[in-house]
DNA sequence: ACGCTAACCTATTCACAAG
DNA sequence: CTTGTGAATAGGTTAGCGT
């Protein structure tokens, strides 16, 4: 939007009589002259009063709107495109670089300053990782594309025709891509079963029918290396990721950026967020194993040539496999998570490659610069080490991830991650934790002080591992969390949620899934229904309260697909009620944003599924399940078929919520 | 070891523009 | 009126420096 009201006075006036409409260079010269003197050290305050600034002050009065007290100035498109300029140059300009900026641009070094923050804020948020929640809402997403897609033909009397986009609910269509849009004949029975699968794990479509191209492209993808952008999407996409830039084109391109974060370190690490996450995640299909994984998969997986095969046993939590099997599952994972030459020391800022991706900006300037820096200030090049190095993690997740928990895994994930972090890079950590920050913020810490802790190595992950006591109480405590997962997996016992909900990380993100109950206090998102409890295999779906929340907001068809999706969707379908400010959507979660009520833990609810069963109790404790599931009440075998084929057709009322409540269940189904 | 300072970051709030 | 986005602010953290 740079339609940034020009004010009338426009042609940036300052300039604008003396440069017009020139190219930078002159613009910069000629304003480094006036500007640099006049600007140069404007306190902050002048920008309120610019006025007061010398020879140009009146005109820059004119130019940028005099924003006073309360008034704000936009940049003026110029402005924003130096500025911009100098971003894809370097993000973070040191004190001459910003001055330079200065120069040309009729900011003060403050404003400049702020402009860099803000943007390279803006940045981060876009390339953040999805939050499971997020990712779930996006799988939902997606999947009811797909199911949709798929189901149309089925169900609607003209299959071919039908776009898919057209079924998809109101929710996706922004989302969807023509895509994914695919074949509406494609679905037999097992495609039906795969989709479902990996639902929006396309890329596992093999479909007997060709038509799904665009899976098979993504089938190839375990390539540790993205030259291209488009590469790096796909790989990104291995899976969610994958799905997700499919799905969401529009704000996809955000979404798909930060997928592709990892990528550029040429290691298929899978999204942070998958290590942050819930269970949601745990339906992913790993990232990084696609192929082969899904091969090794004991659940609905598309066979190596191609087909989709639905593994009728559900997909089984790490408990259920073997150690062994594990073991394989994390071998086969490896592969295509091998760490590319950059990982290890890392290199690029992510930022800038991203940046440099970009089509404008001076692609190679920007990655150099910053190596330059002397300080360690480039978090973007830590963290991005720190991915790098988390490869492992990563990989460990996934391997986590894909076994479905085992408690070593989980443990040593846990642990890995936290020495990693620890050790490596703080700067993720604390990345990642400030990420969730506002969560953490939310959720009533008991050491706190009101003060953010520390972040430290020892305290996150590995401090609660090593915390005794977490294990048990399911209820207060929610930072035990994550210590309870391992225990849980070799346990089995009541937590087993979280089992789902572990963060490989093993740290603060683990708060993402924490939500604060309407008081304040914490718990799970999640909260074990009495049947939680259970030993078993269950795990926690989202459903009920999900989808009706989702489906309340859903129905508000003034919400934009997009935040339908991600956050609205996200809470409900989050595996914690709450989705915490820090939405990637929001991104950090502007105020603003909550006012959906976001913050409302939709998610106080009472939806919990669990796996077994789940399916089918849940589904008729679930209003929006047993609307729309009705196909899957009796058996629960085919649930997933049924549910593909569209019997639960999305209908545009579609509502996010039904698809999600069904997927979920599906989910659980599978599980 | 401390205190400062500068630079960053995240989260939030505010304003504004657009639909 | 709602939403999205950009500009600003507040509170924190970290690293380099000087004492």
């Amino acid at each position: 939007m740079d339609t940034l009201a020009p004010t009338p006075s426009t042609p940036s006036p300052q300039l604008s009589s003396a440069v017009p409409g020139l190219a930078h260079e002159v613009e910069h010269e000629e304003l480094s002259q006036s500007t640099s003197q006049n600007q140069v050290f404007e306190s902050p305050l002048l920008r309120e009063s610019q006025t007061p600034a010398p020879q140009l002050s009146s005109q820059l009065s004119g130019e940028v709107e005099r924003h006073p007290k309360g008034k704000r100035k936009r940049t003026t498109a110029k402005d924003k495109a130096i500025l911009e300029a100098a971003y894809n140059a370097n993000p973070k300009p040191d004190k001459a670089a910003r001055q330079d900026i200065v120069n040309r641009v009729s900011l003060n070094e403050k404003e400049v300053q702020i402009w860099f923050q803000n943007r390279r804020q803006n940045d981060r948020r876009k390339s953040r990782p999805l939050s499971p929640q997020e990712i779930a809402a996006l799988r939902y997403g997606g999947m009811q594309i797909l199911s949709s897609d798929n189901t149309l033909p089925v169900y609607t009397s003209e299959p071919e025709n039908t776009s898919p986009i057209q079924v998809v609910s109101s929710l996706d269509q922004e989302y969807s891509s023509p895509r994914e849009v695919a074949s509406p004949s494609k679905l037999d029975d097992h495609e039906t079963e795969q989709n479902h699968e990996d639902t929006l794990h396309e890329d596992t479509l093999p479909l007997p029918e060709p038509q799904s191209q665009p899976q098979e492209e993504q089938q190839s993808l375990p390539h540790p290396v993205y030259a291209t952008p488009a590469q790096k999407q796909r790989h990104a996409g291995d899976d969610d990721s994958l799905l997700m830039s499919q799905h969401l084109p529009s704000s996809v391109g955000y979404l798909s950026n930060r997928w592709n974060y990892p990528a550029h370190s040429h290691v298929l690490s899978t999204p942070i967020s998958f290590d942050r996450g819930d269970d949601s995640f745990n339906n992913f299909p790993p990232s990084s194993c696609s192929s082969s994984t899904s091969a090794l998969r004991p659940r609905l997986s598309t066979g190596l040539d191609g087909k989709a095969e639905v593994i009728t046993s559900p997909p089984q939590n790490p408990a259920s496999l073997p150690p062994s099997e594990l073991q394989s599952f994390d071998s086969a994972c490896r592969p295509s998570y091998q760490r590319g030459p950059s990982e290890s020391p890392v290199t690029l800022p992510p930022i800038s490659t991203i940046t440099s991706s970009l089509p404008s900006s001076q692609n190679a300037a920007p990655l150099l610069p910053r190596l330059a820096r002397g300080r360690s200030r480039d978090v973007h090049a830590w963290e991005f080490a720190c991915d790098a190095e988390n490869c492992e993690d990563a990989l460990t997740v996934q391997a986590k991830h894909e076994s479905r928990g085992s408690a070593i895994a989980a443990i040593s994930l846990l642990r890995s991650t936290t020495s990693s972090t620890a050790g490596g890079s703080p700067l993720q950590l604390s990345r990642s934790n400030k990420r969730n920050a506002s969560i953490s913020r939310m959720t009533p810490r008991a050491d706190s002080s009101t003060k953010k802790p520390r972040l430290t190595k020892g305290l996150d992950a590995t401090g609660r591992l090593e915390t005794p006591n977490n294990n048990n109480t399911w209820a207060g405590k929610r930072q035990s969390f994550t210590a309870d997962t391992p225990a849980d997996f070799s346990h089995n016992t009541k937590p087993k949620s979280s089992s789902l909900f572990i963060s490989p990380q093993g740290n603060e993100s683990d708060k993402e899934n924490w939500s604060p109950d309407e008081n304040g206090n914490p718990r799970f998102s999640y909260h074990p229904p009495s049947s939680a409890i259970r030993p078993t295999n269950r795990r926690l779906l989202p459903s009920g309260p999900l989808s009706s929340s989702i489906h309340d907001k859903a129905t508000n068809p003034r919400r934009t697909p997009a935040r339908h999706a991600l956050i609205e969707s996200s809470p409900s379908f989050s595996l914690s009620g709450n989705r915490t400010n820090t939405g990637p959507l929001d991104g950090g979660g502007r105020g603003q944003h909550y006012r959906g009520g976001d913050k409302r833990g939709g998610g106080g609810s009472e939806l919990r599924i669990y796996e077994d069963f789940v399916v089918a109790t849940t589904e008729h404790n679930t209003p929006t399940a047993s609307r729309r599931a009705p196909p899957f009440e009796d058996d629960g075998s085919d649930e997933v078929e049924r549910f593909m084929r569209g019997e639960i057709s999305p209908s545009k009322k579609g509502d996010a919520d039904a698809v999600a409540g069904l997927l979920s269940l599906s989910q659980g189904n599978w599980r």
